[in-house]
DNA sequence: GGGAATATTCCC
DNA sequence: GGGAATATTCCC
C-alpha cells in the first residue's frame, strides 16, 4: 500500500486493516474483492480499532465509512431479523477494491454538508434577489424604452404646438391685415358719407341674398334718400353692422335669433357708434361646447380691450395707416361699420368730383391692402414678440386712448402666464398651461364663449383667472376635458389628431352681429 | 465537579486534571487560582494526556485550549530566550478559576470561523445586491415619476394641439369669410368698371403712400369708359392686381420676380377670369426656411386646388354669392384684383348715377360681409368635417369645373396621412405625424413654401410625400428640425413655449405683394 | 493563534 | 445514513 500524499489517514489504516492477513478474523476483504467483512463486530472494535485508530467504537468506525462513501452490503437471504448481533458485516465502495490500492485516492470525504446547504440554501436566495434585480432591470429597460418613446412623442408634440402656435400667429396676421384692408376700404367709404340704402338682411342659410340692383335707378331716388340718411343724426336703418364672435357649431338658433332679434330691435346710432360696456356684455355666445376656461379668459380679455380702448379713428384720418393700429377686429369692424353709417352724408350733396375722389380712395384702399400684404409695416417696427403682446401694432400706429396702463397689465397677464407655464418644472404635478391666457391675440382663436358676467371687469377676470392658474395649473385644462369631447391621448394611443377630429369637439364660429339691445339712443324700427 | 450538561468534555477533563492532585508535579493550579501551569510537558504530555485524552500531544491540547479561549500566561522575567524548553507554561481563562466550576458553562469552544466568515462574506455580498437592487428600485420610481408627467405633460399636449388646431381651424374659417368678403366686395367694384387711374405703387416700407389725385375729371370720359371697358374683352389695363402668398422672409427676389412677369404675360379675360394652370404654376415661393414637408405637400395641394378647379366667376354673377365659391384665397385674390384692373375703364365715362350704384354695391358687399359673418352660408350644408376636406365649400357652391375625382384623391391623401399617424402606435419609434398635409387647409397656415419645381405635377409631389411618410414617418419631421430653430423640448423644460418663442424661430408671412415688373401691359406711372 | 481537514462522538 | 459538535491533526 501506497503511503500517498493526498489519501486521508483513514483509508489507508483500512486498507491495512483490511488487507492484513493478522486480522483476517475480524476483518478481511469478500470473496470478489469488492467488499470487506467484518466477523466478529465485538471484538473487532475492542481489540482490533484501538490498534488503529483513537477510538474502540464500531460505530465510529461505521461513522468514517460512512463519511467515505461506503455503504454497508445488504444480504437478502440474511437481511431478515436473524443473525442480527452476530452476523457478518460487509461494506463495499466502488473505489475500495482488493488488490487496487491506486483507487483509494478516489474516495472522497465528505464534506461537511453544512456549507454545501448552507451554500445551496444561499444560492437559492441569490437567485430569488438576482432573478428579482432581473426583473427590477428588465422593467427598468422598458421604462426607459417607454420614457424615450414619450420624450420623443413629447418633443414631437412640443415641435407641433410650436408649428401650430406658428401658423395661429401667422393666421393673426392674416386675419389683421385682411381686416385693416376691409377698415381701409370701408373707411374710404365713409369719408364721403355714402348712405346704406338697403337693410341689412338676415340670411338664415346658405344663400346669400341677392343684391342685384338695377343699374339705371332713379338718381334723384338716390339723392334723397342720401339726403335724409346724410342729415338724420339717427338713421332708421335696420342695418346693425356690430360684429360678434359666436360658436357656429351651436345648432340650435338661439343666439341667432336673438342677435337678429335684437339686430332688428337696436338703433343704429350714426354719427358715433360708441362701443361700450353693454355691447361687450353683448357679445357673448353660447360656451355649451367651448368652454376652455383659456379661450373664456381670452375672449374676456378681448372683451375688454374693446370696451376700455376708445376707437378714436375718424374720417378725417382716411389714407393714412392709421387703421393699422386698431388691434381689436370686433371693434375695428364695429367702429368702421358704423362709422360707416355714422359720418354717411347725403350722396347727393357731392359733386362727380367728390364721387370720384371716393372711388379713388378705394383704390387706394386696394393700394393700402397691397401694401399691408407686404407686411412691411409690421415687419419692421414690430418686434417679434411684440405680435403676442397685446399692444403690438399700437407700439408703430398708436392712435391715441389706448392708456400704458391697459398695455401694461395684459403684459403682465401675459408673462404671468408664461411664468406659470415655467413654474411647473418645479412641480411634481406639472401641468401645461395654455398659452391662450394672452389676451388679445386669443381674438379669432374660435373662442366664442364670454363670461355670463358682463358686469364684473373684464380684466379682474383675467387676472382670477391667472391667479387660479397659479394655485391650480390643472384648473386650465379640467373644464376643457370634462366639457370637451377631444380625444385624450394615452401612452398608445400616438397618432395625431386629424383635423376632422380636432375640429368636431367644439367647433366655434368667429364672428357673429353684435346683438344690441333697445336703448335710449336705439330706439327700434323707426323706419 | 459537577458533571454538567452543556460543558463540553474538554474543559471537564481540564478540570480533573488540573484539580486531580494526583497529576499536580505535571499540572496544577497558579498561586491566585486563576490560571494553571504545566510543569513538564515532556511527561504531562505522554503520561497523562492519553489519560484523559484520544492523543499524546502537548500540542492537541493547547489546540483544545486555544479553541475554549485559553491564553497562555508571558512571564515578563521568563520570558526572554531561557526556559525555553522545560519552563513551566502557564493558561488562564476568565472562567476557569479554582473553585469555580460554576463557571465553566460559560466557556465556548470558539464555532468554526469559516461559517461566520462566510456569512460575513455572504452578508457583504447581500448588502451590496441589496443595495443595487434599491438603487434600481429608487431609479424606477423616479423612472415611475418621470413616466407620469411625461405622460401628463403629453396628454396637456395633446390637448393643447387639439386646441390650436381648433383655432386653427376656425382662423381658416375666419380668413376664408374675410377673403370672400374682400372678394365681394371687389367684384362689386369691377361690375361698374371703375378703372384704376394709377399703377400700383410699390411701398416697400412703413409708409402709405398716399394718393390724392386731381378731382376734376371729364366726365364724358368716364362713360366712354365704361361702355368701353363693358364691351371690351380684353382691357389695356396696366395695373396688375395679382397677389401672390409666398415667404416674405424670403429676401431674395427670384421668385417674385418669375410671378410678376408671367403675369404681366398674362391675358387678363374680362367677362369670365379664367384661372388657369399658369395662374397656378406662379405660386411658388422660396422655402428656405419653412420647409417642412408636410407643409409643402399642404401648399402644394393647395396650388393643385387652385390649378385644377377652373373658376368660373364673372362679372355678371356680381351680386351674387357665388363668390362663396372661391376656395382658394390665392386665387381669389388674385382674380379679384385682375378683374379689377381688367374691366376698370374711364370712371369718366360713368355718370353720377352709375356712380352712386357702384357705391351703392359697395353697401351691398358690406351686407354680404355681415351675412357671411354670421356664417349662415357655412354652417348649415357644409359639414365640420368637411372644412377640412379640400372640397368643403364647394359642396355648398360648386361652381363646376371640380371634378370629383380631384376631391377624392385630395380626401385620400388626407385619409392616408391620418393613417400614418395612427400606424405609429405599432411603431417602435413612434414619431408625430404633422396633419398639416392635409391640403387645402394648410393655405393660410403660414406655408409659404412652395416647391422649387413647378413644372412636376404637385398632385404628385404630395402623394409622394404621403408614401415617403408611411415609409419612414420621421421624414415629415426631420427636415424642418434641421433647418427650423424651434426649441426643442427636453424631459426637464416643461413649461409650454412662449409665443415670442415659438414665432421668432421661423416667421414667415402669408401675404406678399406681387411685384409687377414692367411689361406690355402694365406700364408704369402713368399717373 | 488559528485555519482547515479529518476524526471522534453524540445524536436523530 | 448522516447532521452536528467536538476532537485531533496538520499546517501556516
Amino acid at each position: 500500500m501506497k503511503q500517498n500524499s493526498n489519501v486521508p489517514a483513514f483509508l489507508t489504516k483500512l486498507w491495512t486493516l483490511v488487507e492484513d492477513s493478522d486480522t483476517n478474523e475480524f476483518i478481511c476483504w469478500s470473496q470478489e474483492g469488492s467488499s470487506f467483512l467484518v466477523l466478529d463486530e465485538q471484538r473487532f472494535a475492542k481489540e482490533i480499532l484501538p490498534k488503529f485508530f483513537k477510538h474502540n467504537n464500531m460505530a465510529s468506525f461505521v461513522r468514517q465509512l460512512n463519511m467515505y462513501g461506503f455503504r454497508k452490503v445488504m444480504h437478502i437471504d440474511t437481511g431478515i431479523v436473524k443473525q442480527e448481533r452476530d452476523g457478518p458485516v460487509e461494506f463495499q465502495h466502488p473505489f475500495f477494491k482488493h488488490g487496487q490500492d491506486d483507487l483509494l485516492e478516489h474516495i472522497k470525504r465528505k464534506v461537511s454538508s453544512t456549507r454545501p446547504e448552507e451554500n445551496k440554501i444561499r444560492q437559492e436566495d441569490l437567485s430569488k434577489i438576482l432573478s428579482s434585480v432581473q426583473n427590477v432591470h428588465d422593467k427598468q429597460e422598458n421604462m426607459d424604452s417607454r420614457l424615450a418613446t414619450l420624450k420623443r412623442e413629447n418633443e414631437a408634440l412640443w415641435r407641433e404646438i410650436a408649428d401650430l402656435r406658428q401658423k395661429h400667429a401667422n393666421q393673426q396676421q392674416v386675419i389683421k391685415k385682411l381686416i385693416q384692408f376691409i377698415v381701409t376700404l370701408v373707411q374710404n367709404n365713409s369719408i364721403l358719407g355714402l348712405k346704406r340704402k338697403r337693410p341689412l338682411l338676415l340670411n338664415s342659410n346658405g344663400k346669400k341674398s341677392k343684391f342685384i340692383h338695377p343699374i339705371f335707378d332713379d338718381p334723384v331716388d338716390h339723392s334723397k334718400g342720401l339726403v335724409n340718411g346724410l342729415n338724420g343724426l339717427k338713421s332708421n336703418s335696420d342695418i346693425s353692422d356690430d360684429v360678434i364672435i359666436c360658436d357656429l357649431t351651436d345648432e340650435d338658433a338661439e343666439v341667432t335669433d336673438d342677435t337678429s332679434k335684437n339686430f332688428d330691435q337696436r338703433d343704429v346710432e350714426i354719427v358715433e357708434v360708441q362701443i361700450d360696456d353693454d355691447t361687450a356684455a353683448l357679445v357673448e355666445a353660447n360656451a355649451e361646447r367651448e368652454s376652455s376656461d383659456g379661450l373664456e379668459a381670452a375672449c374676456e380679455d378681448i372683451t375688454e380691450t374693446a370696451t376700455e380702448v376708445p376707437e378714436t379713428s375718424s374720417a378725417l384720418q382716411v389714407n393714412k395707416p392709421s387703421v393699422l393700429s386698431h388691434e381689436d377686429p370686433v371693434k375695428m369692424m364695429d367702429s368702421i361699420l358704423s362709422e360707416n353709417g355714422a359720418i354717411s352724408q347725403n350722396i347727393s350733396l357731392l359733386g362727380k368730383v367728390e364721387l370720384m375722389d371716393y372711388l379713388d380712395s378705394i383704390d387706394c384702399s386696394l393700394e393700402d391692402f397691397q401694401a399691408m400684404l407686404q407686411c412691411k409695416q409690421f415687419s419692421i417696427d414690430a418686434d417679434i414678440a411684440e405680435l403676442f403682446s397685446p399692444n403690438n401694432t399700437v407700439n408703430s400706429h398708436d392712435i391715441g386712448g389706448h392708456t400704458s396702463k391697459e398695455t401694461d397689465k395684459s403684459k403682465e397677464n401675459t408673462e404671468l402666464s408664461l411664468r406659470e407655464g415655467k413654474s411647473e418644472g418645479d412641480n411634481a404635478d406639472k401641468q401645461l398651461i395654455q398659452y391662450t391666457t394672452c389676451p388679445l391675440l386669443a381674438f379669432l382663436d374660435g373662442c366664442s364663449s364670454l363670461p355670463p358676467e358682463p358686469e364684473v371687469p373684464v380684466c379682474d377676470l383675467g387676472e382670477n383667472l391667472l391667479e387660479r392658474a397659479a394655485e391650480d395649473p390643472g384648473d386650465l385644462l379640467e373644464p376643457s376635458l370634462e366639457t370637451q369631447e377631444l380625444p385624450r391621448s394615452t401612452l398608445i394611443r400616438l397618432e395625431p389628431l386629424t383635423e376632422a377630429e380636432a375640429s368636431e369637439a367644439s367647433l366655434f364660429y368667429l364672428c357673429e352681429l353684435n346683438p344690441d339691445g333697445p336703448g335710449p339712443e336705439a330706439p327700434q324700427l323707426e323706419v
